[in-house]
DNA sequence: GTCTATAATACGATAGAC
DNA sequence: GTCTATCGTATTATAGAC
């Protein structure tokens, strides 16, 4: 493979998770992807045999940067504490995207809840990453039973604010849920 | 408009209804909808003009359904506090849909708030009705000037326990989420 | 009014020239 | 390896027979 045809695979990539966010993915299609990365259009058959193999190639492409992302977290922030706020903040930081395209892994999930099987399993895997990471803060700050339970109970009530500021357009209400959910891990810091 | 043409309107209503919640509104077709309507292929187009036209239909049928329901435990429920609690408990009751196709309001608004402008309009509508009544029963309550707010609340938290329990489906921690919002109403009608 | 046949289009995917 | 031309299919939608 040659360092421009990686070059060009990358760009398709970056199209392809673009739009997916933006639009969903069955609302995407080849055209859209091919003209967003000025790609020929047929060409896109030689990097990926199909639109679910772009997907993939999605999946793991974000599943980096958030591996990368959390990594650094971890490695930079010393309190669990104030890891999971880093964690809360991103959403607030996030605003004007939550608002008009939704949580990028939420949405994705729910696009495929529905029926596909496979596709319901690869888009799981970017709540596991998240999952797994904030049980660990969750363990470190003390509850080593409680962790996982935690990890999903902060998941959800992300998940729930998201898709309500989305539907409503309310940047306030996703505005004060974070401050919200950042009281709610002070509290369990200090009864920890 | 003839008695039959109306049983086969309604027919035509009723199987897309299951079909979008089921599947979802883009990957439901045509076909899917005839087929399960028993209705001759082009048929539909003396009904309805367009898909759109009948997901419009599906949402008032929605409406006028949810409407009812609400408007009978406003009646037979005396307390705010146990019509609240009527509605955590629905979604409990309804457990293995959830599971299997998320929620009914909930998912249709995520597959329009994309892009699609008009339908995000129209599957708000879904998210109003469950709004302004649970508004209702906070104010009766004695939160006048918060009973918006902690409707808000109350639908976001139980959007996000239904989108991770969907996720990894996981019936136990819907129903732990659902106890814990039981627990969050009896707290504030306490404190009222 | 009811239904069949079919148009028109957009899509994912392929074949083969260069 | 890169790209163009095109296929087959599924979809929404219509035209027109009865």
């Amino acid at each position: 493979m040659s360092a421009k045809s990686e070059l060009t695979r990358q760009r398709i990539v970056d199209a392809a998770n673009q739009l997916f966010y933006r639009k969903g993915f069955h609302r995407t299609s080849f055209s859209d992807v091919v003209a967003e990365a000025d790609v020929p259009r047929g060409n896109i058959y030689y990097y990926f045999r199909s639109k679910e193999e772009i997907l993939k190639a999605v999946i793991r492409h974000r599943l980096e940067t958030i591996g990368t992302m959390l990594a650094e977290w971890s490695k930079n922030i010393d309190r669990p504490q104030r890891r999971l706020e880093r964690f809360v903040r991103i959403m607030y930081d996030s605003t004007p995207a939550l608002l008009r395209s939704g949580c990028p892994m939420g949405s994705l999930a729910m696009e495929f809840a529905k029926d596909d099987a496979e596709m319901k399993g690869e888009s799981k895997k970017l709540f596991d990453i998240f999952q797994q990471w904030l049980a660990q803060q969750f363990a470190e700050m003390g509850y080593r039973e409680e962790a996982q339970e935690l990890s999903l109970q902060l998941l959800a009530r992300g998940q729930g604010l998201i898709v309500v500021s989305q539907v409503y357009q309310d940047p306030g209400f996703l505005e004060r849920g974070t401050q919200e959910l950042d009281r709610w891990i002070d509290e369990l810091a200090r009864y920890a």
